[in-house]
DNA sequence: ATCCTTTATGCGATTTAGTTGCGAAATAAT
DNA sequence: ATTATTTCGCAACTAAATCGCATAAAGGAT
């Protein structure tokens, strides 16, 4: 499953954006920023938003805000769930699955925030 | 315990606007952000936001962002997590316990998002 | 290949939650 | 009451994200 075939399922236009921007997804192995990627893309911001809300609407990735106040970006495939550092704002992908149960709600992804171990240690 | 002492036990002084933020947080059985409040309080935001901040660092309240940009704040008595829609943004207080198996990291708050019951059926 | 309709882009202006600087006011200890 | 310290209100500011609009590019039709 290459980004062409994602792109054009989705009957989006294959543009030289979106490819840079699915690009940098599928290299990370972690969310990433717009703060993150902004030297690295050759875009203007508002098409990067605009992109990455095309994205999400197309289901192709998700999002969540981090307590720096930032919206992150990852592609949907192989769901987890992550863990915020409140002191350090690392972010980290936790794989092991975790049960809730609530009924009638479809879970998308859960976020755990609290302090990292190096941060724990440095306390 | 009440609002006195707890302030009281953090050096802090008891001014209307902190009691007004308190009891605010005392009657609501929900996070609630500067939007929701700011009709019913008479302080400058300014305010609400320095004594959010010293709440914040004394440990009376846990904070977390919501998918709307806001915070949200709630008092830190009994621990709980929260459920966030991400299509309606309503916050539901989610009082079973979840167990997470990380080591090293010191867990504060679980935040779940996905579908509520609501928006489940309307799509 | 060229035309044409649709969709995407870049730029600048705007929005909005939250923060900061500073002088004035309130707090509580002496 | 006087004083040192903390807090408050106001206005200005910050920064992530969004919007309007004219231009450009994508990709199907001819």
């Amino acid at each position: 499953m290459n980004l062409e075939n994602i792109i054009n399922e989705k009957n989006l236009k294959l543009t030289n954006a979106r490819k840079e921007i699915l690009n940098i997804l599928v290299e990370s192995n972690k969310p990433i920023s717009y703060d993150d990627v902004k030297d690295d893309i050759s875009m203007d911001k508002a098409t990067f938003y605009r992109n990455i809300i095309k994205f999400e609407e197309n289901g192709l990735i998700s999002t969540f805000e981090s307590n720096d106040k930032k919206r992150y970006y990852e592609l949907l495939e192989n769901k987890h769930s992550h863990f915020i550092c409140t002191k350090c704002s690392n972010i980290e992908c936790i794989h092991e699955k975790i049960d809730v149960n609530i009924k009638n709600h479809k879970i998308e992804t859960i976020i755990i925030k609290g302090l990292c171990s190096s941060c724990i240690n440095e306390s």
